[in-house]
DNA sequence: TGACATTACTAATTTTATTAGTTAAAATCA
DNA sequence: TGATTTTAACTAATAAAATTAGTAATGTCA
């Protein structure tokens, strides 16, 4: 037990697996610090206090997922990328309860590492609706429909509102999805249709 | 101030108040106490402890919610009914933020009273959906992704992560809302297409 | 009126977060 | 290297909140 062994990094690394073991609502300054093999006043030396520390775990989560996305969207595009998306925040809010907790309910507006830390997450996503035809508020309209039904259905999963004995939760997650991405569709044929004077590329080949 | 004053339901009116005006998490006994006159240990006269407290503020709020809904659907239906169901919770989230808050965030898998609170809900939405010619399953199906969304849009506009200076809140959400709209339209003509050899009832007319 | 249950109270306990003040290890630098 | 300074741990103390125990006052009902 040398002396400089604990940092920040290491409090938000294992406050994040605590979160996940005994849920977010249970996280205590005691039980970290136990964890840590520390004392709970020693904490002090590394975060201003549990809401803080509460922030940079919601921080922690938003900055985990956001690396788990662009490693899956690496030369993806598309519906696909779209699917791949939806998958990878799925299945990251479903390995880390506790994490995602924290990213759910923590108050984002109150301070301004908070409204950042899922920002990266959705400017990738933004980038990825950029690429389609649709138009800018049309991309920030499904960016919100998006985002609501990604954060939504995994909280009711994680707390067990759905009744999985008949349908799977990955299958009404997944169509969940497809409606977004048809809602995608709907909109490139509106635009098209409205540009229709225009006839675009395919048709001068 | 006479004895017999507060009761139960006293008690969870004043903590659902309380809990609008200083959020959910700010709720404490001393709180609840002080706002009813009464001192903290009195409180346990009416409820087990603040554990309860909050659960029953959870159910307070379904139970709101489901009185509103059923309000604003007497004798509506079709894509009308669902869209003045999407409105109904809107407004009662928007309008009771601390109580929303409970709703969305106590755990409903633990203890019997939590999961029945909201299902009230979910059977009045259900048999609008059974109205709808597109089968058991994908009703299913639409509950769960629409029920996703409203919790999941309410939460992020509670919690201000959207930018209101571009596209208005509202908006946003009824775009999500006429997804959800299309995507049972577009379950209607699967149904009907899938039972063509069947003629439906338009044709025989 | 007189037992009985209910509801409020005060006092005390427990748990947790936080602050204050101290010490020793570790890092820095002359 | 050896002195100094910072850092990170500690113990002790404080504060706030939930909860329990025990008591008194109030209301009900036979």
């Amino acid at each position: 037990m040398p002396k400089g062994y604990v940092d920040k990094h290491y409090v938000i690394a294992e406050t994040a697996a605590l979160a996940n073991e005994v849920g977010f609502s249970n996280v205590t300054l005691k039980l970290v610090a136990e964890r840590l093999n520390i004392k709970a006043p020693s904490l002090y030396n590394h975060i201003t206090g549990l809401d803080e520390l509460k922030q940079e775990l919601m921080a922690y989560g938003w900055g985990g997922l956001t690396g788990k996305l662009m490693d899956v969207l690496i030369g993806e595009s598309g519906d696909e990328a779209i699917r791949l998306a939806g998958n990878a925040f799925y299945e990251y809010a479903i390995a880390n309860p506790g994490v995602f907790e924290a990213m759910a309910f923590t108050k984002r507006n109150d301070g301004s590492m908070n409204t950042e830390a899922s920002q990266e997450f959705m400017r990738i996503l933004f980038k990825v609706l950029g690429k389609r035809n649709i138009g800018q508020e049309n991309a920030e309209q499904v960016l919100r429909l998006a985002r609501s039904y990604l954060e939504g259905f995994v909280l009711l999963a994680l707390h067990e509102v759905f009744d999985t004995t008949r349908i799977p939760l990955k299958e009404s997650f997944d169509f969940g999805v497809d409606t977004i991405i048809d809602c995608i569709h709907k909109l490139e044929e509106e635009k098209s249709r409205s540009s229709e004077s225009i006839p675009h590329s395919d048709c001068l080949v």
